[in-house]
DNA sequence: GCAATAAATTTCATATAAAGGAATTTATCA
DNA sequence: TGATAAATTCCTTTATATGAAATTTATTGC
């Protein structure tokens, strides 16, 4: 499972111990086992997590190690790419006052949909990306193939290259049946497959476009299936889709940050 | 403002400029700068950001770096302590069922309460701890107050020592006024202090206790001052204690990491 | 639009700090 | 309690990080 010979310096390599920590269930992992699986030696391993340790990146309990609140703390702020998440809290809050759902915000991320923000509704939802924080392969979920379907041609297609693989192996839809669903993405304007994680609820999603009218970003709803029949599913993407538009609109034409995603793509090749 | 000789290994140093990337403003900040503050030379810092950035820690956006989102996914895993967050979810998505307002669920970390989770109820709550990975000092907020009234005298006294200068700073309690309101939350077990952060607004505090009855933890409403008034203030408190106790039980007692806030706490001073 | 200035990279010789084998201590399990 | 395995410390060799200086690239003023 681990890579070649890519951690040249100690700097990468003590990064990718922090990211083992982070990939390790929530009791922590031992030395012993990071040190494996990042392939260096223990004694290398365990410097280097002392120092992780002492600048409060991670915490050791007993001889297991795991990422450390500071972390959480600093990583808090990781979210303000161009303070989207700030931006968006106002929309996000009047849609879930609005709609009383569950309300989501994804950003794109390289081949993946990124949970920014979310908002409980009256019934627990279960999504595909879990809480804050959570990631999806881009595709799967209202949100995220919202995003994807409105791609420029050739970044779609690199992603859904890199991406059904992974859908398939989540049970989720083959290429034939995602790209049906994509144009149908395309010519609606908005996504409202039920991909069926849990019998009874449904899902809508509608991407949020830039200045330069790139879909950088959805927003979705999670409901009972319910609440999305025919009579009020037309409402609903209407304020959605409404909500979508202001918050493009408040996208910084003159911040760069969210028009290079093909340099975070090529970043997870 | 910066230390005198504290990061010898370059790893130490690399992790510093990450912090302080991350301390940066939403902009991003540019090289010259991260190397001055973190007192090393531009080509050092050049290359421990390079690093960084292969590793999907930050992201150069022309010649501005600022923590990327890789990191922030990272992160969201780091608030897992205990699965706490996971354990909490269902308490708090009652607590959001039942009351309606905003819940809040903060975890000790040395000096501070970090906000670990929120839901959001329908009025617009505007909270020290500010959104998911805030953090306040001990003592700033209802249960913030909460944790630091039921913590063992002596380290009790530590936080009062190291906070109230903090506190004074952001125009609150003077040390005498903090321990009338500590004393009382003690005898009661509940806070109610109304901080003024917004007039109008008000909020409640219940701390949660771990296996071995430590304060480890805090449930907290944030609402209209309106919905708090004293024939719904009982009621509410109530159920925030009672949910509470209930997440408190939950807390496994084989777990060893919320038990030692000594080390985390040291780490700050 | 061009010069002047400042910042960002790259290069390179040097010193220093990171690496891992081996030994020691500490914990874990029978 | 004894045996095993992991964690930590020690130490030498090697390799990597470092900052001065140089080069390229961007930014600012005119």
């Amino acid at each position: 499972m681990t890579d070649s010979a890519e951690p040249l310096s100690s700097l990468r390599r003590a990064l990718g111990l922090l990211r083992l920590v982070g990939a390790a269930e929530a009791g922590g992992i031992r030395l012993k086992d990071l040190a494996e699986q990042a392939g260096c030696s223990q004694p290398t391993a365990h410097r280097a997590l002392q120092d992780l340790a002492a600048e409060g990146f991670v915490e050791q309990i007993g001889k297991r190690y795991r990422l450390a609140l500071d972390f959480f703390v600093l990583a808090a702020r990781a979210g303000h790419a161009d303070g989207l998440r700030d931006l968006a809290k106002p929309v996000l809050l009047r849609l879930s006052a609005t709609l009383t759902d569950t309300i989501f915000l994804l950003v794109r991320n390289g081949y993946e949909a990124v949970c920014l923000d979310r908002i409980e509704g009256p019934f627990p939802i279960r999504s595909f990306t879990g809480d804050i924080g959570g990631k999806v392969p881009l595709g799967l979920g209202q949100g995220s193939l919202a995003i994807l379907a409105h791609l420029p041609e050739a970044e779609r297609e690199a992603v859904i290259r890199f991406n059904v693989p992974r859908l398939l192996d989540r049970g989720f839809l083959d290429e034939a049946a995602l790209r049906v669903e994509l144009e149908k993405a395309r010519v609606q304007g908005w996504v409202n497959l039920n991909t069926g994680l849990i019998p009874g609820m449904a899902g809508l999603g509608v991407p949020v476009f830039d200045a330069q009218g790139r879909a950088v970003a959805a927003l979705s709803v999670g409901t009972l299936a319910d609440r999305l029949r025919p009579e009020r599913l037309p409402g609903v993407v209407a304020i959605l889709k409404a909500e979508a538009a202001t918050l493009g609109a408040m996208l910084n034409p003159f911040d760069t940050a969210l028009r290079h995603p093909s340099r975070s793509l090529s970043s997870v090749a």
